[in-house]
DNA sequence: TCTATACA
C-alpha cells in the first residue's frame, strides 16, 4: 500500500483558514448503569451504550458523530478515561478563552459542577451565576468565553487532561485530527517522535492516565523513533548509524541490547536500513517518506516542464546588463542552463560572480516574457536581493511566499530564483518544491561551503552531489595573481589547506597571533586605532566571533566597546538578556550600534539582521536609525535589538563588510570549523584581521564541519530518471 | 556550541 506523505514536523505549513476548521468534535460519555448499558453524554444527556457489549464504569471520549440519536454506535471508537477529565476541564476554563477566570475560580466551578459544568456553561449567564455561586461578571465572562469556543472545546479538554502542551496540542490537531482517538486507543506511545518536544516520560504519563499497558516492543520502537528524532533536531541528521542509536535506546530503557536490536530489525515497516561505508544506517519512516516526497516533486517539476524545446540561447551582447560589466563564458552558460532547465543550481563562493549572473538571468527572463519570483530563506538575504536593483520583483522569504500562497495557486510564475539556498533545510525544501506550479522552473543559488542550515539535512549539498540536477559552478575565472589575499586564503581554507599568513598589516588578510587574556585588548586596538587609521571607518568594520560567551565572545566584546564609546551617557533603554550565568541587564546608549533580531517588515520595515544605531528616547518611543532612516521602536519592539559591534559568524552569513575582525581563540575551539572560518573570512571585502592563536585557527581549518548523515543523495540517485 | 522561519 502506498503511504501518504505526512510532514510530521512541518512548521511551515500554511495555517488553516477559519472557514475550514477540520471536524474535531468529540463527546464525553459516561457509563451510569453497567448492567443496563445506560449512560450520559455531555452533548446529548441520557444515552444508551450498545447492548451487546460490556463497558467499564467511568468516562469515555468518542467522536461525536458516533453518538447517533442518543445511542453510541456499535463500531464507535471509545477511548476509556475512567475518571472524568476534570483536570483538563479546569485547564480549559482557566485558559485564554475565559478572561478573568483563573485557576482558583476554575477549581471552584468544576468542583461544584463536575462534568455537568459543560452543560451548565452553555446556558444563560444568570443560570451560570446561580449554579456555580459566582459573581455576575464572572458568569458573563464564562458565558462570553463559551460563545467564542467551537467544536474544538472538548478536543482541547481531552488533550489538556492527558497533559499535552500547547505546541503539542497544535500538532495533534493538525496532524491527527479526530484520528487521535484511534491512536490513543491502539498505540499512544507511537506518538513519540512524531510530535515535537514530547519526551518518553511524558508519553509514559499519557499511557498511565489512559491505563494503557505498553508492551516492550512498543516502548522500544517509540524510544528508537525518539532517539532518531533527537539526532535530527539537535544535529540535523536525517538518518543515523544503527549501533549508536541502539546504545542510546538502551540508555533510555534498560533492555538487553540483542533484544532491542531484534525488535527494531523485525519492525521493518517502521525503519529503513541502508549501508554507508560499511556502517549500518537507520532512518525513520517519516524521514524516508520526506526524502521520497522531495524526489517525487523534483520528478513532477521535470516532467511538467515545457520551456525546454523552444529554448533560446542567449549571447554575450544580449545579456549585457550594465555597460561596465562583461559576462564571462561560465556566467553566460549558467544563464542559458537556468533558463532552459526545470531545476538547476548555481554555486560559487563570494566574488565568483553570482550577483552579476543573477542580474543577467533576470534580464534574460524578462526578455523571454517569463514571470519571475525571487525568494530566499532569510529576511536578510531577501532584502539583499532588493538592494541589487531587483526590488520590483518583490523578493521575500520562502516562508512568507509559502504562507501567502496556497500551493500551486493562481499566483503563478514561470521561474523562481532562490538565493542563499545552502540555508534551506529539508522540510522547507519539501514545502517549496511542492509549491512550484506545473510547467515552472526553479533555480537554486548558493555556496555549499558555507554553514549548513539550522534545520535538518543539507539539501543543497545533497542535490549537488547527487549529480541528478544541472549544476553551474561559477569560479570567477580569476588567475591566481589577480586574486586578493582574502580570496586566495578562502579558497585554500575550503580545500583544507592552511594559508600562509603573517601580521604584516599591508596585506589584506592579517593574522594577529595573540595568547588568551590579551585577545580582547587586541580586538579593541584594531577596532579603535589600526583599522580607522588605515582608512576603514568604524561604521564599516564588523567584529565576528563564533560564540557569545568568553573573553572574545559577543557579550564581552560588545560590553568593552560600549564602555569606550557610549557608556556614561544616560541609557536610552535596557534589555534583559539570558546569558550562561543567568539573566543580566544590558543598557543601550545613544550611538550604540544595534542589530535587529526579528523580521518586522510590516511593522517597522526591518528584517532579522538589519544593522542600525540607537539615537534617542522620544516619549515612550526609542528612536533609531537604520539605513539612514529614523525608525521608532516601542519598548516592546526594542527587545528585538542587540548590540552589534560584535556579532556571531552565523548571523553574518549573507552580509559583507569593508573591514572584518575575526576572533579565532582556543576558548572557542569547539566551534572553530573549516566552514565557519570560511564563512567569516568571506564576509570581508577589503581587510580581514584575525585575532587569536594561530594553532586554533589551523586546527579549525583542519576540522571538517560536523558530518550530517542524510540519505537524500541515494534516494535522488535511485528515484530520479536521467534525461 | 550556534543558528532560520512562522504561527498561535
Amino acid at each position: 500500500m502506498k503511504k501518504k506523505y505526512n510532514p510530521k514536523f512541518n512548521f511551515y505549513k500554511k495555517p488553516s483558514k477559519k472557514e475550514d476548521v477540520p471536524d474535531l468534535k468529540i463527546d464525553f460519555v459516561g457509563v451510569i448503569d453497567k448492567e443496563k448499558n445506560l449512560g450520559q453524554s455531555v452533548l446529548y444527556g441520557k444515552i444508551d451504550f450498545p447492548k451487546n457489549k460490556k463497558f467499564k464504569s467511568g468516562w469515555y471520549a468518542v467522536d461525536a458523530k458516533q453518538v447517533i440519536k442518543k445511542v453510541v454506535t456499535q463500531d464507535a471508537n471509545l477511548l476509556y478515561l475512567g475518571n472524568a477529565p476534570l483536570k483538563g476541564l479546569k485547564l480549559f476554563l482557566s485558559g485564554w478563552h475565559f478572561r478573568g477566570v483563573g485557576e482558583v475560580l476554575a477549581d471552584k466551578i468544576v468542583n461544584r459542577g463536575n462534568m455537568n459544568t459543560l452543560r451548565t456553561i452553555k446556558g444563560s449567564s444568570s443560570h451560570i451565576q446561580e449554579k456555580f455561586d459566582i459573581t455576575e461578571d464572572q458568569a458573563k465572562s464564562i458565558n462570553n468565553g463559551w460563545a467564542k469556543t467551537n467544536d474544538l472545546a472538548h478536543y482541547d479538554i481531552l488533550l489538556n487532561e492527558l497533559g499535552f502542551t500547547n505546541v503539542q496540542k497544535k500538532h495533534l490537531r493538525e496532524d491527527y485530527g479526530l484520528s487521535i482517538l484511534h491512536k490513543l486507543i491502539t498505540n499512544p506511545i507511537s506518538l513519540l517522535g512524531t510530535i515535537p518536544y514530547l519526551s518518553l516520560d511524558e508519553i509514559k504519563k499519557v499511557c498511565k492516565r489512559l491505563d494503557f499497558k505498553i508492551s516492550d516492543e512498543q516502548i522500544i520502537i517509540a524510544a528508537t523513533n525518539h532517539v532518531i528524532k533527537k539526532k535530527e533536531t539537535t544535529n540535523g541528521h536525517t538518518c543515523y548509524p544503527f549501533d549508536r542509536v541502539l546504545d542510546e535506546v538502551i540508555k533510555l530503557e534498560e533492555f538487553e541490547k540483542d533484544f532491542v536490536s531484534e525488535v527494531i530489525k523485525k519492525s521493518n515497516s517502521e525503519f529503513k536500513f541502508t549501508k554507508k561505508n560499511d556502517k549500518e544506517i537507520i532512518q525513520s519512516e517519516a524521514s524516508e517518506l520526506r526524502d521520497k516526497k522531495i524526489t517525487q516533486e523534483i520528478n513532477r517539476i521535470i516532467s511538467k516542464f515545457e520551456r525546454g524545446e523552444n529554448k533560446k540561447s542567449f549571447t554575450k551582447s544580449e545579456l549585457k546588463t550594465q555597460k561596465t560589466v562583461d559576462l564571462s563564458d561560465e556566467q553566460i552558460e549558467a544563464v542559458n542552463t537556468a533558463v532552459s532547465s526545470p531545476i538547476s543550481i548555481i554555486t560559487g563562493g563570494p566574488g565568483a560572480g553570482k550577483t552579476t549572473m543573477v542580474k543577467a538571468l533576470v534580464s534574460a527572463v524578462s526578455d523571454l516574457k517569463l514571470k519571475l519570483k525571487l525568494t530566499a530563506p532569510t529576511g536578510k538575504a531577501a532584502t539583499r536581493i532588493s538592494t541589487e536593483g531587483l526590488k520590483k520583483y518583490n523578493p521575500g522569504t520562502i516562508h512568507s511566499y509559502l504562507g501567502a500562497n496556497e500551493p500551486k495557486s493562481e499566483d503563478k510564475f514561470d521561474i523562481m530564483i532562490v538565493d542563499e539556498s545552502s540555508m534551506i533545510d529539508i522540510d522547507l525544501m519539501s514545502s517549496l518544491l511542492n509549491s512550484i506550479p506545473d510547467k515552472a522552473s526553479v533555480v537554486f543559488i548558493g555556496d555549499a561551503d558555507q554553514l549548513p542550515p539550522v534545520g535538518p539535512g543539507q539539501v543543497f549539498k545533497d542535490l549537488i552531489r547527487s549529480n541528478k540536477i544541472k549544476v553551474s559552478k561559477l569560479t570567477g575565472n580569476y588567475r591566481q595573481a589577480s586574486m586578493s589575499g582574502i580570496a586566495k586564503a578562502a579558497r585554500e581554507i575550503v580545500r583544507g589547506k592552511i594559508p600562509t599568513l603573517d601580521n604584516d598589516f599591508r596585506n589584506d588578510i592579517v593574522l594577529n597571533d595573540v595568547p588568551r587574556g590579551r585577545q580582547a585588548d587586541k580586538v579593541l586596538e584594531l577596532y579603535f586605532d589600526t583599522l580607522p587609521k588605515s582608512g576603514i571607518k568604524q561604521d564599516d568594520i564588523q567584529i565576528l566571533t563564533p560564540q557569545r560567551e568568553g573573553e572574545v565572545g559577543l557579550y564581552n566584546l560588545n560590553r568593552l566597546i560600549q564602555q569606550r564609546t557610549t557608556a556614561g551617557r544616560n541609557p536610552v533603554f535596557t534589555n534583559k538578556i539570558k546569558g550562561k550565568g543567568g539573566e543580566f541587564e544590558m543598557n543601550f546608549y545613544s550611538g550604540d550600534k544595534v542589530i535587529m533580531r526579528k523580521n518586522k517588515v510590516k511593522e517597522l520595515g526591518l528584517v532579522n539582521g538589519d544593522i542600525g544605531r540607537v539615537l534617542r528616547k522620544s516619549g515612550n518611543l526609542i528612536v533609531t536609525e537604520f539605513n539612514s532612516k529614523e525608525i521608532d521602536f516601542s519598548t516592546k519592539d526594542a527587545f528585538d535589538l542587540q548590540l552589534a559591534y560584535a556579532i556571531t559568524i552565523h548571523l553574518s552569513q549573507g552580509s559583507d563588510y569593508k573591514g572584518v575582525i575575526i576572533t579565532c581563540s582556543s576558548e572557542h575551539k569547539f566551534m572553530l570549523r573549516r566552514n565557519l572560518i570560511y564563512t567569516a573570512l568571506t564576509r570581508a571585502k577589503d581587510k580581514a584581521l584575525l585575532v587569536g592563536e594561530e594553532s586554533s585557527l589551523n586546527e579549525g581549518i583542519q576540522k571538517l564541519p560536523d558530518l550530517r548523515y542524510t540519505n537524500l543523495i541515494e534516494t535522488l540517485q535511485t528515484e530520479i530518471k536521467d534525461d
